[in-house]
DNA sequence: CCCAATCGGTTTATTATATGAACCGTCGGT
DNA sequence: ACCGACGGTTCATATAATAAACCGATTGGG
C-alpha cells in the first residue's frame, strides 16, 4: 500500500462510536509513528476529509465528504433510491430493515429503517462494517462474490462474535452454496446474540453483487414473525436491485 | 502539497456535470503524468473513494464516501439539521434557498431546496464551490473570514463571470464592511446573469463563520420578493446558526 | 503546589517510495 | 489494415515519506 491509501486508511478507525480521535490515539491506533500520522492528518484535514475540532484539537471526519456523497449520488443514486424501500420493508415486516453496500472490499451499513410497531427492536446503528461470515448480510454478499475473494475472505482468521458462531470455512462454504441456489441467507445469534437476521443479495448492472438487505428479528419473536417476512424481504431485493440498474443473479452465463 | 494531497485533489475535478473521467482525461485535467495518476487513482478505489464503471473502464465517485458522510453526519449533524430550515425558506419566500459550506478553504454546495411556487426559478444543482467575490453567499462568509484569509482570497486573480462581477478588490473590501455591519450580502448578476442573491452568515461553536444561507431570485421579481425576504432569510440564518451549536458574530470580544 | 506524564506539533538524517518516459496490448473509427 | 487513443505496466531516477528525538504547553495525581 502506497502512502495515499495509508492515509486514507486513517479513516477507518473513525466510527460512529468513535467519532473524534486525538493525534496521538489516532497514531496508535494506525500503529504509524505520530509524526507521520500528524502530516497523513494534515493532508487528510486540507482535502476536507478531516477537520480538527477548535476546542479539543482531535480531529473528525470533515465537511468535504459531504460535498463527495452529494456527488455520487447525484452520479449513482443508490442509496436514496433503496431508502424507500428500506423503509417499506420495515413497515410491512415491522421490523428492522438493513441496507450494506460494498465498499473497498468491506461491507458497510448504507442505510437502515426502523419499525415503530415494537418495544423491543434491533438497533443498527453501531454496526460500522459487518463480517462476512457473521452476517446474513455477509453471507449473502459472500455467496455471490467472485471466487478468489470469497477465498480470500474464508481464509483469512474468522473471529467467533458469539458462541454460535460459524468459523469453519468448510461449513461455511456449504452454507453458500445453499445461499446461491435459494437467494436467501440466514444468521441466528452469529453477529449478536438474540438476533435473528435473513437477508437477499442486491447486484448491479454488470451482474456483481454489491450489498444486500436484511431484515434483523429479536430471537424470541422470529418463529412468530420470521416466515413471514421472506416474502417482503425477497420484493425488497428485487426491488432495489431493479433500481440499482441491477442485472439479476444470471444463473447460467451461457459461456 | 504532499503525494496524499495530490491524489486527493483527483477528486476535486469530479462535478455534477462531467461525474465519470477516464484515466487519460483526468491526468491531463490534473496535470499529472498518466501513470502517476493511475497509481493514485487506483490508491482512492482501494480506499472506495473513487470506483471504476465496468463497461468504460472510467471512474466515478465511490461508494466509500456515503458511508463517511453518514458518519460525519452522525457526529455532527450540520446538513440534516439545516435541511429543514432551508426547506422552509423556500416555502416562505417562494424563491430558491440555498446553503454553502467552508470545506478546505473553499465554499461547497450543502444543500438545497426550491419553491414550487414559480414556473421561474434558480437552478442550483451545477454551481459545485462558489467563488468568493461574486456570490452572496461567498461575501457574506468572506466577510467574516480571519484576516489573512480574507486577504489571501482578495490578492488572488478574481475572474469576471458576468460582465456586472466587482472584481476590484478595494470596492469588495468596501462592500465587505457594510455586510460585516448589516449582517446581510447581495450579489446582483454577478455570478450568473439575471441571478439576484442575498446571504446571511453561519456562525458554528467556536465563533468561526463556516457557511451562508441565501436565497437566489430572477431580477426580473427582485423588486417585487426580494425585500419582503429578508426577514425570513435573517431568521434562517439564525436558525441554522443556532442549531449548529452557533455563537452569534461576537461583535466586540472584549481581548 | 509541583512533578511527571501526555498532549499536539516540529525538526532531521536516513531511506523507502513516488515519479514519468517509454512501452504494451486493445479497441473503435476511417 | 491502419492510425490514434485508450487503460495499464515497466524501471531507472530522484524526490518525498519516514521515525527518533525534541519542544513547549496542558493536565492530573500525590
Amino acid at each position: 500500500m502506497g502512502t495515499t491509501g495509508k492515509a486514507l486508511s486513517l479513516l477507518d478507525h473513525f466510527t460512529s462510536r468513535r467519532s473524534v480521535i486525538g493525534l496521538s490515539d489516532l497514531a496508535r491506533l494506525s500503529e504509524v509513528n505520530k509524526a507521520t500520522c500528524f502530516r497523513l492528518v494534515s493532508e487528510l484535514v486540507n482535502a476536507g476529509l478531516l477537520e480538527q475540532e477548535p476546542a479539543t484539537r482531535a480531529y473528525r471526519i470533515g465537511p468535504g465528504v459531504l460535498h463527495l456523497a452529494a456527488l455520487r449520488e447525484a452520479a449513482v443514486p443508490r442509496r436514496e433510491a433503496a431508502q424507500a424501500v428500506l423503509r417499506a420493508l420495515a413497515q410491512q415486516t415491522g421490523e428492522t430493515a438493513h441496507l450494506s453496500h460494498l465498499v473497498a472490499g468491506r461491507l458497510m451499513t448504507l442505510g437502515f429503517a426502523y419499525a415503530p410497531v415494537h418495544g423491543i427492536r434491533v438497533s443498527m446503528e453501531d454496526a460500522d462494517h459487518l463480517p462476512f461470515h457473521a452476517t446474513a448480510s455477509g453471507k449473502a454478499v459472500l455467496a455471490h462474490l467472485p471466487d478468489d475473494q470469497r477465498d480470500a475472505i474464508l481464509s483469512a482468521p474468522l473471529p467467533a462474535l458469539t458462541p454460535e458462531t460459524v468459523t469453519d470455512p468448510a461449513r461455511l462454504r456449504a452454507e453458500l452454496t445453499g445461499i446461491r441456489r435459494t437467494g436467501l441467507s440466514e444468521a441466528r445469534s452469529s453477529f449478536e446474540a438474540d438476533v435473528h437476521s435473513m437477508a437477499v443479495p442486491l447486484f448491479v448492472s454488470d451482474g456483481r453483487c454489491m450489498g444486500a438487505v436484511a431484515i434483523a428479528i429479536p430471537v424470541a419473536r422470529f418463529a412468530e414473525a420470521g416466515p413471514a417476512a421472506i416474502a417482503a424481504l425477497r420484493g425488497a431485493g428485487n426491488d432495489i436491485t431493479a433500481l440499482w440498474g441491477g442485472a439479476p443473479p444470471s444463473m447460467a452465463t451461457g459461456s
